[in-house]
RNA sequence: GCUCGAGUGGCGGAAUUGGUAGACGCGCUGGAUUCAAAAUCCAGUUCUUUCGGGAGUGUGGGUUCGAUUCCCACCUCGAGUACCA
C-alpha cells in the first residue's frame, strides 16, 4: 500500500476534531504541564510557512508530553483587536469584526491542516465581548488600586482613603505623581468629592493625566515607545510627532523593581532578559541640587526687601567673562569721586542695595541698584573704549533692560555730595512706583515686559534650584558646567537678557527637529549659555548653565550636572566651548578623552573625597550631600509610565463615563461595555477619536446601560470614553483566561488557576520582548498583589524561535547591451526596456563572452528590437572581433516556479495571474537550454515574492513532512532559510519509514523477538529522541529518526516489538503517519496518551569498542579492541600495530594517553 | 557607540563533561532500473596529493597528551538598543 499523506492526514485530523482528542480537562490525577504560543494575529495574508515554526515545536513538546502522562493544556486563539483590520475598515467601510472574522476562518484552516494538538474549546479572540468583558475588569482593578511601597505591592484604594481620613497623605508611601500637596485628614475630610477624586487619580494604578504622546497624524492615534522604529511608526512607517493629550496610563513605573527582580526567576532567554533590563533601565546615584545664582522672574517682584545676600546680581551678557576681569580692575582702582559716593552708597544708608562696577548685559556700569533698577554713573573718568558708546548705552540700558540711567559729574559728588544722595534717594523711590506699576502690568501676561524685566528683577529670599540625577556623585568635584534640556522649565526663567536671543533661537530650532533628525544627528554638538550661574554645593564655586539638546527633557530631571573628565558627552561639550575641564582622577590622562571607567579608579583634587576609590567616594558623597540637604541617594528607572489610551475604532472600550469632567467607572457587573457601531471608523472631524461617531454612546446611570447621545441632557446620564484599549491589553493576561476560558461569572475559577497555576513552556518570536511581554509581566504581578492569580510570573519558561527566511529568486532584464570592439566602446542599445515590447532575460550565469555572442547572434535576427538589429548589423558586418556585455537590472519573481535547481519555469511564470502578463512577451535567453535564477536569503515577505503558504506544501508533501521539514532546518532559536529543495529528504524519510511496516502492498508485522542489533538501534534512538526533546534540539532528532529509519531498513527489520514504539517515537513529530501506523499495528485509541517508550541502558552495552589511535592528537588510524582490556593490555595491542610502527618510524613514543572506551594517544 | 549572539564543505547544519570534525539532509557526479521520464535503489562527494600521505572548524596567540569546544587579542557578520546623565 502506498503511503498517501493526503488521505492519511485528512483522516486523523476529522478522528481528533470528532473525539476531541487533545481536549484539556481541569480536573486531572495527572501532573499538570501548560503549553502555550504566542497568540497570533489574523492577518489578512493568512499564514506564511515562517509562522507555523513556533506553533510546531510547541505542539511536538505537547504531545510529548502527553507521553510522557502529563494532563497538557495546550490552547490557541486570537489577538483580533489592531490596526491592520481598523485600516481595512477605513479603506473599505466594511466592518473590523467582519473581516476579523473572515482571517481567523482562513487562520483556522490553515492551522487545522498542519496537525496542532490545540484545545480548541478553549479558544479566546480578544475582540469578543465574552472576552473583553474580562479585559475591562482588570482595568477596573487597577482604577482601584494604589501601590503601597511599604508593603511593596498594589492594595486596594480603599485603604489608601482609610489612611487619608487618619492621617492625610505624610504618612503615605506611595508609587504617585510627581509633586503632590500635603494635607491633613481634616483637610481630605473637607475636600469636595471631586478634589478628593482628584487627589486620588495621583495615586491610581491606572490615571488620567496630560502626557507628551506620540502622536502619529497619519494613522490619527498615539503609539507607544516600542511600537515606533527609528522615529516613524512601526506600521505604515509614518512620522510621528510630540504632542500632549490627556490619556489614560499605567503606573507601570511602580512595579520597575520587581520585574527587574523577577527575571532571574524564570528561564527566559538572555537576549530577551537583557532588552527588558535595558528597558527598564535602572540606574543608581544621587539627586543633587543646585542652587541658580540669576534671579528668577517669576518670583521676587516688586519686593522692597532686598537685604538678603543671595541675591541674583549675575546681570552679565555675552562678554561676561572679558568684562567681568575689567570691572573687578576697576573696583580695585576706583577713582575719587567714586570712591566717595561708594562710601555712602555701600552701607545701605539709602536703604537699597548699590553695586559698584556692576555688569549689566555687555556694559560695566559705576553704581546698579538693582531692585529699584537704578543706575548711576560718574563721568570724569574716560572709559576708553566705551566712551563713544555712552548715548546708545543709555539708550540700551533704558530701553531694552529697562534701568533708569543718571549720571553725576566728578565734581559734583566731591563737591556736594549730599545734593548727589539727595538725588538719588528721589529717583530711587520713582523707581519703586514705576516698577510697582510695571508689576502690575505683568499681571496682564504681557510678554514683552516680562522680557525686559527678565534679568533684572529684584532679589528675593528664594532661589530657583536646578536638581540633577547623577550616577557619579563621586564626581561632584569634577563639575564644571550644567547642561539643561532646551525643553526644561527653567531656561526661561534663568536667561540672562543678553543671552535671551541666542537661548531662545536654539530652543525654538530644537523644538522644530523632529525626534528623529535628533536621534540621527547624534555626533553635531550644540548648546548655548545661558547667562546664568549655579553654586556648587560644596566649593561655592559658580557654575555656567548651559542648554544643549544632548540633554533629554523626558529623562531624569532633564538637567546634568557635566563632569567633563568622567563623561564623554560632557568632554566634548566642553572641548567644543571651551570650557574648563578639571581633572579629578588620580595619575589619569584626560587630554584626549573622558575617563569613564568606575573600577581601579582613584579620586583626587576633591576635598574629602581625595583619595577614595570609586565606591567608596560615592558613598560618602550621598552622605555628605544628604548632611547638607544639597541631595540625596535615588534609584531611576528609564521605564516610563504606559500610555493607555489609543485613538481607534478597533479596541477594547473604556468602561468609563466621565460626570463633572472626572472619570468614573462603571459597576463590574455590568459589563462588558461593547463596542459601539459607528458609520465611520475615522476621527470625527473636531478631532475626536472614532466613537465620537457613535450615536449610541452614553451611559445611564440609572438604567446601568449604554444609551443614546440625545439622552445627554438628561441628569443621570453621562458620556462614555472615547479612546479605546492599546493592542497589548487583551494580549496582556489571556493565558490565564485560557485556564478557564468559558467561565462567564469570572475571569478565571480559582480552582482552574490554582490547577494551571502558570505557563510551562511560553513559546514565541523576540519582538515582543518590551511589549507585550513586559506589560503581560506587569499585568500578572498586578494580578497576584490583588490575589487574583496564585503565581506572580505566568512563564516559567520561554523560548524565542528564529526567523525562518526566504530564499528569493531574481530573474535578469537587461536594459542595454554595449558593444565593443577590443576594449574600444562601439555602441550600445538604448534603454531597451522602453524601446521595445519583448524584455529580454538572460539566464544567471550566462557571462561566457562566446555565448553571448552566439546568442546575440542567433537571436538577434529573430527578435523585434530593432536597436538590436541595427546593433547587429553594425557588429556583424563591419567588426571582426567585438565583445558584448550586457547591463541588466535584477526583478524578484515567484519562488513557486522555480525548481530545486533553480531553474525557472517560464510557461508557469507566463501563466499567472498577478505577473504573467508581464512575461508575457518576454525572451528568455537561455544557458544549457534552461533558465537559472539568481538567489538570496531575504526575509519572508509578500513583496519579495519568496512568502511559501503552508497549505501548498501541505498539499504536495503532507503536514507531516512540513513539520519534519520545519524542525529539521536547524537549531529552534536560530534564523535560517527556507529551500523547498530540502523537503524531499523528510519526505523520502517519511516513505522509507512506512515501508518498514509493509510488505510490498501488504501490512505486515512479524511477532518475532528482536535480534540485538535491532534493539540497540531502538534504543539508541528512543535515547537520543528523549534528550533531544528535552533540550528543544528538535532539528538533531528529525536526523536520529532518518538513522534509524535506514539502519532498521538495512537489518530488515519488521518486528512489531520494534515498530510499535517506533511508531510512538515519531508521533510527536509526524502524528498523522503515526496513527496510522499504529492503527494499523491493531490499536482502536488515538496513539496521543500512549506511553513513551521506556530506554533500556543493556541494549546499548558493547563488548568491543573501535578504538581511534591518534598521533599527538590526530587520528590516524581506528582498531577493535574488546572492551575488558586493561589498559597495559590495549598499550600492548597498540604497540604491536603494524600502522603504528609505520607512524613512529623507528621513533620512540614519549608517553602514551589511553582513556578506556574513548581514545588512544601516542605522543612522540 | 553600547549590549548580546554567531563564524565549520557548494548549501541547511551535526559533533555529550575537551577525546575519530563534517553525522543527517539538500545539491552535485557516476551507475542500476525504464522505450523514456518521474519515482526508487547503489556508489562517490572538505581541500590537496607524487595516492604513502598532508592540511583543515573566521585570524593570531595560549592552556593541554589532545581544542570546533577552554582562555586572551583581533577581524567579519547578524540581532537588539541608543545622546539614559
Amino acid at each position: 500500500m502506498q503511503y498517501n499523506h493526503i488521505e492519511i492526514e485528512k483522516k486523523w485530523q476529522d478522528f481528533w476534531n470528532k473525539n476531541q482528542t487533545f481536549k484539556a480537562s481541569n480536573e486531572s490525577e495527572k501532573p499538570k504541564y501548560y503549553v502555550l504560543d504566542m497568540f497570533p494575529y489574523p492577518s489578512g495574508a493568512g499564514l506564511h510557512v515562517g509562522h507555523p515554526l513556533g506553533y510546531i515545536a510547541s505542539d511536538i513538546y505537547a504531545r510529548y508530553k502527553r507521553h510522557k502522562g502529563f494532563n497538557v493544556l495546550h490552547p490557541q486563539g486570537y489577538d483580533s483587536f489592531g490596526l491592520p483590520a481598523e485600516q481595512y475598515a477605513i479603506q473599505t467601510g466594511q466592518h473590523p469584526a467582519k473581516t476579523t472574522e473572515e482571517n481567523i476562518k482562513t487562520y483556522r484552516r490553515q492551522l487545522d491542516r498542519i496537525g496542532f494538538s490545540f484545545d480548541w474549546s478553549r479558544e479566546v479572540r480578544t475582540s469578543n465581548p465574552e472576552y473583553y468583558k474580562w479585559t475591562q475588569w482588570i482595568f477596573i482593578q487597577l482604577f482601584n488600586s494604589w501601590y503601597n511601597k511599604d508593603s511593596d505591592k498594589a492594595e486596594d484604594i480603599a485603604t489608601l482613603i482609610k489612611i487619608f481620613k487618619k492621617d492625610g497623605n505624610a504618612t503615605v508611601n506611595a508609587v504617585c505623581d510627581e509633586n503632590i500637596k500635603s494635607f491633613t485628614a481634616e483637610e481630605w475630610k473637607a475636600f469636595t468629592k471631586a478634589e478628593q477624586e482628584q487627589i486620588l487619580l495621583q495615586y491610581r494604578l491606572t490615571f488620567l493625566s496630560d502626557t507628551e504622546v506620540n502622536w502619529c497624524p497619519a494613522l490619527g492615534t498615539v503609539l507607544a515607545n516600542d511600537e515606533i522604529v527609528n522615529g516613524v511608526s512601526e506600521r505604515g512607517g509614518h512620522p510621528v510627532v510630540r504632542k500632549k493629550m490627556t490619556q489614560w496610563s499605567m503606573r507601570i513605573s511602580a512595579y520597575a523593581q520587581r520585574l527587574l527582580d523577577g527575571l532571574s526567576t524564570i528561564d527566559w532567554p538572555q537576549p530577551l532578559k537583557d532588552s527588558q533590563t535595558n528597558w527598564i533601565g535602572k540606574s543608581v546615584g544621587a539627586m543633587v541640587s543646585f542652587e541658580v545664582l540669576s534671579p528668577a522672574l517669576s518670583e521676587g517682584k516688586g519686593e522692597k526687601s532686598d537685604s538678603k545676600k543671595t541675591l541674583g546680581y549675575m546681570t552679565g551678557g555675552n562678554n561676561s567673562y572679558l568684562l567681568l576681569e575689567k570691572a573687578k580692575e576697576m573696583r580695585a582702582n576706583p577713582t575719587p569721586a567714586e570712591a566717595i559716593l561708594w562710601k555712602h552708597l555701600k552701607g545701605k544708608k539709602l536703604k537699597s542695595k548699590f553695586r559698584q562696577q556692576h555688569l549689566i548685559n555687555d556694559f560695566i556700569v559705576d553704581f546698579v541698584c538693582l531692585s529699584k533698577k537704578l543706575i548711576i554713573e560718574v563721568d570724569g573718568k574716560i572709559h576708553d573704549y566705551q566712551l563713544e558708546k555712552d548715548e546708545a548705552r543709555t539708550l540700551e540700558l533704558e530701553q531694552k533692560s529697562g534701568f533708569k540711567v543718571i549720571r553725576f559729574k566728578n565734581e559734583e559728588v566731591i563737591g556736594d555730595i549730599d545734593a548727589v544722595l539727595s538725588k538719588i534717594d528721589s529717583e530711587l523711590s520713582n523707581q519703586a512706583f514705576l516698577l510697582s506699576k510695571l508689576e502690575e502690568k505683568k499681571g496682564d501676561n504681557n510678554h514683552k515686559q516680562a522680557n525686559v524685566t527678565v534679568s533684572l528683577s529684584s532679589g528675593k529670599g528664594l532661589r530657583d534650584r536646578i536638581s540633577v540625577f547623577t550616577t557619579r556623585p563621586d564626581t561632584i568635584f569634577g563639575v564644571s558646567f550644567m547642561t539643561l534640556a532646551p525643553e526644561h522649565e527653567l531656561v526661561a526663567k534663568i536667561t540672562t537678557d543678553a543671552q535671551k536671543a541666542a537661548v531662545e533661537a536654539y530652543v525654538q530650532a530644537t523644538a522644530k527637529r523632529s525626534e528623529r533628525d535628533r536621534m540621527a544627528d547624534v555626533k553635531t554638538i550644540s548648546g548655548v549659555f545661558t547667562g546664568a550661574y549655579a553654586i556648587h554645593p560644596f566649593t561655592g564655586k559658580q557654575i555656567p548653565i548651559w542648554i544643549g539638546d544632548y540633554v533629554l527633557a523626558n529623562y531624569g530631571t532633564g538637567a546634568v550636572m557635566a563632569v567633563p573628565c568622567g563623561d564623554q558627552r560632557d568632554y566634548d561639550f566642553a572641548k567644543h566651548f571651551d570650557i574648563e575641564i578639571p581633572n579629578i582622577f588620580e595619575n589619569v590622562d584626560i587630554s584626549e578623552a573622558a575617563h569613564t571607567d568606575k573600577e581601579g579608579t582613584v579620586i583626587a583634587n576633591s576635598d574629602f573625597l581625595s583619595g577614595l576609590s570609586y565606591k567608596k567616594a560615592l558613598k560618602l558623597a550621598i552622605f555628605e550631600l544628604e548632611k547638607m540637604g544639597a541631595g540625596y541617594g535615588k534609584i531611576n528607572y528609564r521605564l516610563r509610565d504606559a500610555v493607555f489610551s489609543r485613538q481607534r475604532y478597533w479596541g477594547e472600550p473604556f468602561p468609563v463615563y466621565y460626570k463633572d469632567g472626572m472619570p468614573q467607572m462603571i459597576d463590574a457587573k455590568h459589563l462588558p461595555i461593547v463596542l459601539p457601531e459607528v458609520e465611520k471608523y475615522l476621527p470625527t472631524e473636531d478631532g475626536k477619536p472614532p466613537l465620537g461617531n457613535a450615536t449610541e454612546w452614553a451611559w445611564d446611570t440609572r438604567a446601568n446601560k449604554v444609551v443614546s447621545n440625545d439622552k445627554l441632557k438628561n441628569k443621570t446620564v453621562y458620556p462614555l470614553e472615547l479612546n479605546t484599549m492599546p493592542g497589548w491589553a487583551g494580549s496582556s493576561w489571556y493565558f490565564n483566561r485560557y485556564m478557564d476560558s468559558n467561565n462567564e461569572g469570572e475571569f478565571a475559577s480559582k480552582e482552574a488557576l490554582d490547577y494551571w497555576k502558570d505557563v510551562d513552556l511560553y513559546i514565541g518570536g523576540s519582538e515582543h520582548a518590551t511589549g507585550h511581554l513586559l506589560y503581560a509581566r506587569f499585568w500578572q504581578k498586578f494580578l497576584f498583589d490583588r490575589g487574583i492569580v496564585p503565581v506572580d510570573e505566568f512563564a516559567k519558561k520561554l523560548i524565542n524561535q528564529g526567523m525562518i527566511l526566504g530564499t528569493s529568486a531574481f530573474v535578469y532584464r537587461v536594459h542595454k547591451i554595449r558593444c565593443f570592439n577590443g576594449d574600444k566602446y562601439i555602441g550600445s542599445t538604448k534603454r531597451l526596456s522602453y524601446d521595445i515590447k519583448k524584455e529580454i532575460f538572460v539566464s544567471k550565469d550566462f557571462d561566457n563572452q562566446e555565448l553571448f555572442k552566439k546568442k546575440l547572434l542567433e537571436n538577434a535576427p529573430n527578435t523585434s528590437n530593432q536597436k538590436i538589429i541595427d546593433l547587429y548589423k553594425e557588429v556583424t558586418e563591419n567588426i571582426d572581433d567585438f565583445k558584448i556585455e550586457f547591463l541588466y537590472s535584477k526583478l524578484h519573481v515567484k519562488v513557486q516556479y522555480v525548481n530545486s535547481s533553480d531553474e525557472l519555469n517560464i510557461e508557469e511564470l507566463k501563466k499567472d495571474k498577478e505577473f504573467g502578463k508581464d512575461y508575457i512577451d518576454a525572451e528568455f535567453i537561455l544557458e544549457d537550454g534552461v533558465y537559472k535564477v539568481g538567489r538570496e536569503v531575504e526575509k519572508m515577505s509578500k513583496s519579495k515574492l519568496n512568502v511559501l503558504n503552508p497549505d501548498e506544501v501541505c498539499k504536495e508533501y503532507g503536514a507531516d513532512s512540513l513539520r519534519l521539514f520545519e524542525m529539521f532546518l536547524g537549531p529552534l532559536e536560530q534564523a535560517k532559510p527556507w529551500k523547498t529543495s530540502g523537503i524531499s529528504g523528510v519526505s523520502s524519510f517519511l516513505k522509507k519509514l512506512w515501508k518498514l511496516y509493509f510488505n510490498g502492498e501488504i501490512f505486515e508485522v512479524s511477532d518475532a523477538a528482536p535480534t540485538k542489533d535491532e534493539l540497540k538501534t531502538l534504543h539508541k534512538t528512543i535515547k537520543k529522541v528523549e534528550e533531544d526533546i528535552e533540550n528543544f534540539s528538535f532539528n538533531t532528532s528529525v536526523s536520529t529518526f532518518m538513522i534509524a529509519v535506514n539502519e532498521l531498513t538495512a537489518l530488515k527489520c519488521n518486528k512489531r516489538a520494534i515498530l510499535e514504539p517506533l511508531a510512538i517515537l515519531v508521533s510527536p513529530y509526524a502524528p498523522h503517519i503515526a496513527e496510522e501506523l499504529w492503527s494499523l499495528l491493531g490499536h482502536t485509541k488515538s496513539i496521543a496518551t500512549t506511553d513513551f517508550p521506556v530506554f533500556e541502558e543493556k541494549h546499548l552495552v558493547e563488548s568491543s569498542k573501535t578504538y581511534p589511535v591518534s598521533f599527538n592528537g590526530k587520528m590516524r588510524f581506528t582498531m577493535d579492541l574488546s572492551l575488558d582490556l586493561s589498559k597495559d593490555e590495549i598499550e600492548k595491542a597498540v604497540m604491536a600495530h603494524e600502522k603504528t610502527i609505520a607512524q613512529l618510524a623507528g621513533r620512540e613514543p614519549k608517553k602514551v594517553i589511553i582513556v578506556p572506551g574513548k581514545i588512544i594517544n601516542i605522543v612522540g
